[in-house]
DNA sequence: TTGAAAGCGCTAACAT
DNA sequence: ATGTTAGCGCTTTCAA
């Protein structure tokens, strides 16, 4: 019932070679007869079988993408660049959540393998020894994104998270502040137990400043833990606090401002993410600017790359970030 | 190289049909034939190629998720509740972005039906008579996820978004307010255009309020859209406004407040979507409560069922939704 | 309970 | 420029 390449090579007087010709551009094939297959595949309503192709091929033009969770706005953003740039060298995506649950990755990893993508763009914030033994053992291309495997033996996309860390308490310190807060997201996270951690505490030591372990609160992102932050500091009177994401930045907005103090004049908050979020909330928010579409999107080419083994020069690629200041620091112009 | 169902057959001394009853765990397979078979393909490290089977079974356990862009959280959220569904039911899927693009969607639709897809979940603001055309003809079954088809050809999963939108506005009126602005989203959505719009005209002329196509704004959905409606409508003054969504709405607060009016006391604002960023406006947003997570849930739930053709009792499902009253509107409790 | 064999729909040599 | 043919790796009758 469903029409088949020999079906249209019936109907055009041809053999299947050339139909698959042109269906596939080759341009090996006489201007006359291309036109009469394509008259016939118009007319049959032939559609060519990618299952078929794939298996004949090797090649079946999808890429997985293995992300913790797409309902989540950092994750969605960085979904939509790799997916934009899949789509631009005709790809398709099989996409699915993981929930950063090790399990639940190492069998998509297999279930993705089964079903013999081209590549895999992976996403983790924690990247086990035997997750990273299965990336290194995967027949396919792997790059991470937005993920740090310290080896180098996986292909990445970052940027310098502690550069970025370092350079916003920098900033906080600059102006004036002694007690900075950090309130952390997830530590499980190498990123944030790590890099974002470690800028903290060395922009700390460089202006002579001690490190109170007090003054970090490890949380999980959310703007109700942010609120609660706040007050859990209370006790140690933080004046400015270096804030994991936006959204708990606005939670910390929040309480700050029910706790009668004044931002920026009495307390100083700057965020790590930059998402639309931050020119939503009163007062504005400073905030490192994490370009997450790019990560995605150039993760995604990178993996173009691979698949069509090319050479790489470095595939370990940090992009860059900026600082983006709005009203909730003291700032220059302000 | 890659080891085959063949190779696991030889070294076990078995026949490829036996392999495959016990990769697919058929119960007519000796135990001890089975554990036999079970060891050797540990041994070799025997992944089975999902492509083959699938042109084999004409089953390839994917759908295909066509979404106008999923960095937009409303559509992330629907798409995670796709998501959880399908690997629930074992199903990938290939998610593609359409923008709300009529080309992109007929492209994206043949493109995944080539890819053999069991079924599709499709995402759009408006099914144009040539989309409603090609949905007819897949030869795999479809189902739309919050999006409108009047003719009930395809199923559907939605709320009743015009009685939605007039108990939001019949709220307003109850609270005394006689000039009430509607910020719309685009009226290219027919669910806004429709429904959300029937809703407001209805529940102002059930109380005898004259509509006034002044107080209407059409927007983008953005926060800067937002903010600017409430400046356009200023020579209107309206004393409360029906927002399509959380993001504008949140606009829209700031806009009156730096306009110098109070919210509840002088403005009321109800929104229609009740994302997390409801709670996270000051004041807390009063909102629709899209169940957005349930829809692309029970959109996948439907398609399952459509997928082992089971019977459907009823194909155009509609879902509750609430009303939650918070902060930007005067309620009982306040 | 197990095996043999015929496809599934296409691509990719290889011939012509 | 076009055709022939042998797979790709699996499922699925049908037989035994």
């Amino acid at each position: 019932m469903t029409v088949t390449i020999y079906d249209v090579a019936r109907e055009a007087n041809v053999s299947m070679a050339t139909v698959s010709r042109v269906v596939n551009g080759n341009q090996n094939v006489k201007p006359a007869t291309r036109k009469k297959v394509l008259k016939v595949i118009e007319e049959l309503g032939y559609r060519p079988n990618a299952v078929a192709r794939g298996l004949a091929s090797k090649k079946t033009t999808t890429v997985g993408v293995i992300i913790p969770d797409i309902s989540n706005s950092t994750y969605s953003e960085l979904a939509r660049g790799i997916e934009d740039i899949a789509t631009m060298y005709r790809y398709n995506i099989i996409l699915s959540n993981s929930d950063q649950n090790e399990n639940k990755e190492l069998q998509l990893l297999e279930t993705m393998l089964g079903k013999q993508v081209d590549g895999i763009v992976f996403m983790s914030d924690m990247i086990t020894p035997v997750l990273l033994h299965e990336l290194e053992r995967s027949p396919t291309p792997i790059v991470l994104a937005g993920s740090i495997e310290e080896t180098g033996k996986i292909a990445s996309v970052n940027i310098d998270y502690f550069e970025a860390a370092y350079e916003a308490v920098k900033k906080l310190i600059e102006n004036g502040h002694l007690n900075i807060a950090f309130i952390s997201g997830p530590m499980t996270s190498k990123i944030n137990r790590d890099y974002k951690m470690k800028g903290y505490r060395e922009a700390l030591e460089d202006a002579d400043i001690t490190f109170k372990p007090e003054l970090v609160v490890e949380c999980n992102n959310s703007y109700d833990e942010g609120m609660q932050a706040v007050l859990d500091l209370k006790p140690h009177k933080p004046t400015a606090y270096f804030v994991n994401n936006d959204e708990m930045a606005i939670g910390v907005i929040h309480a700050v401002e029910e706790g009668g103090q004044s931002i920026p004049e009495e307390v100083e908050i700057i965020s790590y993410e930059n998402s639309k979020l931050a020119r939503m909330a009163r007062p504005m928010l400073s905030s490192v600017a994490l370009p997450l579409y790019d990560i995605g999107a150039v993760s995604m080419r990178l993996l173009t790359k691979y698949m069509n083994k090319e050479e790489i020069d470095e595939n370990q690629v940090i992009l860059p970030y900026r600082i983006e200041e709005r009203q909730s620091t003291k700032n220059d112009e302000s």
